[in-house]
DNA sequence: CCACAGATTTAAGAAAAATTTAAGATTTAC
DNA sequence: GTAAATCTTAAATTTTTCTTAAATCTGTGG
């Protein structure tokens, strides 16, 4: 892991440097901006930690120059000032957090380690978004159903009924329960299509009829999914 | 962990965003109540920040809506004002904590963790949706009983009685009382239909026919579990 | 130890719940 | 505006569960 260090005051860019490499980062440090912005450009950075330098605000300008060049490693921000509007300007500039002076070294530590587990996390895959269960993904945001690998058409409804489900991993849903999260409609007695909507998406996922891998079924109560 | 934040001003929310995700919670960000809303419908949330949003005041009728839905965990608002007015007002429609405008990120966080830990507290799994008695696991919401760890197949009305019957642990049980809390109808006399059930539970449970572990028979009285 | 009331077992038919099917209605997309 | 896709409805079918009733077993008191 590259991490690029900027801060003008030489005592503290040491100190992050002795920090980082402690914990085996590999460090590019500089006193100035010119030298680090050519660094940005020529080599691959994992992380950049920057001195806001309040009165040249180059961290500013560094920070803004590496998202122009749209690079989306995470950027932290080292600040003596502790005011909150500090923050939100910084933040809205594209850093990712904010360490205020004199830092802890635990936390300068804590907060590097954080910020790469989520940007090597995000990067690894559309996380959040996918629901797994057992060889079946359901993309929330992409409205995708995949089956190993396999896309999986549903329809709308097919779709929300099995997300609902799949959101409630386990427990046991009614057709009534499920028919009104759906629709959102009043549910009234001797109503099939959620069966028949369920029939239909165990056929598309191949369950097997006598005994379904995804969509069980709790006699008497209704459908979990596990 | 889902936590849910909704505040108009941007950069608050991208600011509480930051922090949560900094620690590691997974967030569903927005802007305004109306997607908000949606969400809470849709995805499993574990706690919400809101901003009370002083003219729009969307931040309480989110947390009303929360409540009216019946979900129990924890909401924090977030406000500018620190009036105590305020905060009983919002605290009688539900929410479980405040903070005020500008808040330190420690404190944000501090009080965060400490709601959530009451909580999964309170909600801990074995909770009220499971009852254990003697490695037999009876599990609610998943309608699920589970015996040293291996799922038994049982039909609703099986479940039911042994439900009822774990309930009332310790306590002695009439054919009678059972047939009327089970199948909500009044009872006849010489219906044996209980007995049946009660002799298909036990084999499911591989009980010792003459001297069973779970299922007692209280000459003369009725059944008890213990 | 016998009588007998209460409890258990058994199996088969009834009932209930879930599934399947297909046709017609509705919605969506072009 | 039409065709295709999707949804709903209703009836037939299958599966699972429940009830019934008769035969059998078991604990209790005389």
């Amino acid at each position: 892991m590259n991490i690029l260090v900027v801060d003008d005051e030489k005592e503290i860019a040491d100190l992050v440097e002795l920090y980082l490499k402690n914990e085996n980062y590999n460090v590019f440090k500089f006193y100035n901006s010119k030298e680090a912005i050519k660094c940005i450009e020529n080599e691959k950075i994992d992380m950049a930690i920057l001195d806001v330098m309040i009165d040249g605000k180059d961290g500013f300008e560094i920070c803004k120059i590496i998202r122009s060049k749209d690079f989306t490693y995470p950027v932290i921000m080292l600040t003596a000032k502790i005011d909150d509007k500090d923050k939100i300007a910084g933040l809205t500039i594209g850093a990712d957090d904010y360490i205020t002076k004199p830092f802890n070294p635990l936390e300068l530590i804590a907060r590097v380690k954080s910020a790469l587990r989520r940007y090597t996390k995000y990067n690894n895959k559309e996380d959040k978004n996918i629901i797994e269960i057992n060889g079946l993904q359901i993309d929330k945001q992409k409205h995708k159903c995949i089956l190993y690998d396999k896309e999986i058409e549903l329809t709308p409804i097919e779709f929300d009924i099995l997300l609902y489900l799949a959101n409630k991993k386990g427990i046991v849903v009614s057709s009534e329960e499920l028919f009104e999260k759906v629709w959102k409609e009043k549910y009234f007695d001797s109503n099939n299509t959620v069966m028949v909507h369920i029939r239909r998406i165990r056929e598309k996922l191949h369950e097997n009829t006598k005994n379904p891998k995804f969509i069980k079924t709790v006699w008497g109560v209704g459908y979990k999914i596990e």
